[in-house]
DNA sequence: AGGCGTTATATCTTTACGGGAATAACGAAA
DNA sequence: TTTCGTTATTCCCGTAAAGATATAACGCCT
């Protein structure tokens, strides 16, 4: 007998979120991800939060996280200036972006095949 | 350069949980093996959660939730005779660890090979 | 010099979650 | 019939996480 079949609804799925920690301390994980996508599309930490629908506050926490974790920053920032002020990701912050989505999506393939396996 | 370079802290590892889940609600993860384990062991739910640091409370709404989301329980309870009563995994219940501890161990194979990659 | 929008930060409030206590029901055994 | 240890369930409380609010600092531009 297959396992899907003592379930009662059949809307069943593997779940899981990678991410990177680093001494019990988060580093980097699909928010951070979205967070930093965000920022890529708008210069500023405010908006990014806003289109997320995060807390500013929540946002920089985020990435003060990170920053505090690599020798260089992930996310530079700027108070004062003709618009205010801004934010951009840095080139370590725009490698990171990439190493995650392509670890994201080997990871995807694997729950794929898996959930396939228990529905099976 | 690799991008393991860029973190100040060497003590980076992948981390994620397996979760099993059905519409919104979890059906079984890491924590809820362990209390299948324990339950196997005791034949108590009670025990089981002190062996685990955790309240009964907690337990029982654990195996309330997965009995719920399958035709026939995972954990078979009684109350009252000589000891009290007790609980024991059904049958369902043993398929799913075996399942899960299997998954798991797949899965852990993955993180491995991803982070000797992210750290190399 | 003053206005503006952003980053940076502290403080206060609110919410979510879990622990713990309390209690009833249960059924075998003395 | 009383005792006992367990399951089952409700209620209250404390803590931690998240949110909202307020405010300072900053630097370009008019």
């Amino acid at each position: 007998m297959s396992l899907s079949q003592i379930f009662k609804n059949s809307n069943l799925h593997l779940n899981a979120t990678l991410r990177i920690v680093g001494e019990e301390e988060r580093f980097f994980g699909p928010g951070r991800l979205q967070l930093l996508e965000q920022i890529e599309k708008t210069g500023s930490i405010n908006q990014a939060a806003k289109n997320m629908g995060m807390s500013y506050k929540k946002a920089w926490q985020m990435i003060n996280s990170m920053n505090a974790q690599t020798k260089t920053p992930i996310v530079i920032t700027q108070t004062g200036g003709s618009s205010g002020g801004g934010a951009i990701v840095s080139e370590e912050g725009h490698e990171m972006m990439r190493y995650y989505k392509e670890l994201q999506k080997r990871f995807q393939d694997f729950l794929a095949k898996e959930t396939k396996n228990l529905l099976s």
